[in-house]
DNA sequence: GGGATCATGTAACGCGTTACATGATTCT
DNA sequence: AGAATCATGTAACGCGTTACATGATCCC
């Protein structure tokens, strides 16, 4: 039961992208939660958008978050929701308690365990768009970053930004995209090297 | 559906650990194989023991696997695993299809992200504790390695030792270790300066 | 005209987590 | 004497995934 506490802290973000200030707290409706959960909040959590709706739902019906309906007349309607105090006051006692050891899955990380088992060729394959896909989100980041911190520096900005944890946590998803894009190319190289000293004898 | 082909690539490995090299394809009972599960598969794949004995009985039902029992007598009796052909062509086949977009879940990663709504204290606290966690497995990994690559260096291993994927995917656990470390401690004294920044006014 | 984007869900099923259950031996 | 290790599960519940459902605008 910690989905909700991801919800909560991206909703705490900001505005949805809608321009105008909220106020501190941001506005989101469930289809552009679902987008930060593509995007910024994947570096540390994952949910389908079902999942997002079913849990807005959830929190709203407990006070957590309060919604407020939107009339559009060249889109179709929405709801968009902010974190109540109480919502805050959840978030408060989580970061309190201890947490669980974070986890991964990873399908081609298992691929690469038996690789001395079966075909590499598709397995090759994967670790090369993988790494591109590393490559294309190190870029995003870079972006995202930059935007964040404005005209100061990093340091600068980490010492005396007014918000740091969507800053904080990108980084972290930058140097793992890095690593991710290192590693793989690493692991291809060397796979295919063997793959062509298998085929020599 | 994708924990019976963690399962089967951690078999693989080999030994459980009795010594006695059993040819290539390697035995564990449920309970080695929940301790590899908690060492060095945790850089890929996270399950609990209950799953594993659970999934194992699945895979023998189903012909992937196959277990021996073996008598003890100072020692409760256990039953030994290895992977069938049939189950080599399973992991074969996974190897081929595509896979899911790796995933992550972090309890702290999401009370970095909240980190300007909440009070930090406790925050800094688990993140001291995660870089020393980090720390430990850097060292662990560090003569896992070691062990795997024997007398040659690692450039000579990857390309000539006979079973590179398990080392493979520990380089990926070393690293990730490694920055998890380095941006834990810089997360924390980021947040301890804005602490004591605070305090002062 | 076709595909992407905006927008929100329902329903079924199965996997994963939490709690419980047992019991002998070895180490401190 | 108490804690840790070895060893294997069962049962209940809830979360997560897959598949399905709808429908209007915007862009190429």
């Amino acid at each position: 039961m910690a989905l909700r506490h991801a919800v909560l802290a991206a909703l705490l973000v900001g505005d949805g992208g809608d321009g105008g200030d909220s106020g501190g707290r941001g506005e989101y409706s469930g289809y552009q939660l679902a987008k930060a959960f593509d995007i910024g909040v994947a570096n540390f959590w994952h949910a389908l958008p079902q999942q997002l709706y079913a849990e807005l739902a959830k929190l709203e019906q407990e006070g957590l978050v309060a919604g407020r309906q939107v009339i559009q007349e060249t889109r179709p309607n929405k709801r968009l929701f902010r974190v109540t105090d109480a919502g805050l006051a959840e978030l408060d006692a989580f970061a309190a308690a201890s947490s669980k050891p974070s986890f991964i899955r990873d399908d081609l990380l298992v691929k690469v365990q038996a690789a001395d088992s079966v075909d590499t060729g598709p397995v090759i394959e994967q670790l090369e768009e993988r790494a591109s896909v590393a490559e294309a989100k190190i870029q995003l980041f870079g972006k995202v970053l930059g935007k964040m911190r404005g005209e100061l520096d990093e340091e600068e900005f980490l010492r005396r930004g007014e918000r740091v944890g969507p800053y904080l946590t990108c980084l972290r998803g930058l140097a793992l995209e890095q690593e991710n894009r290192e590693w793989s190319m690493r692991v291809a190289a060397v796979l295919r090297e063997r793959r062509a000293a298998h085929v020599e004898r």
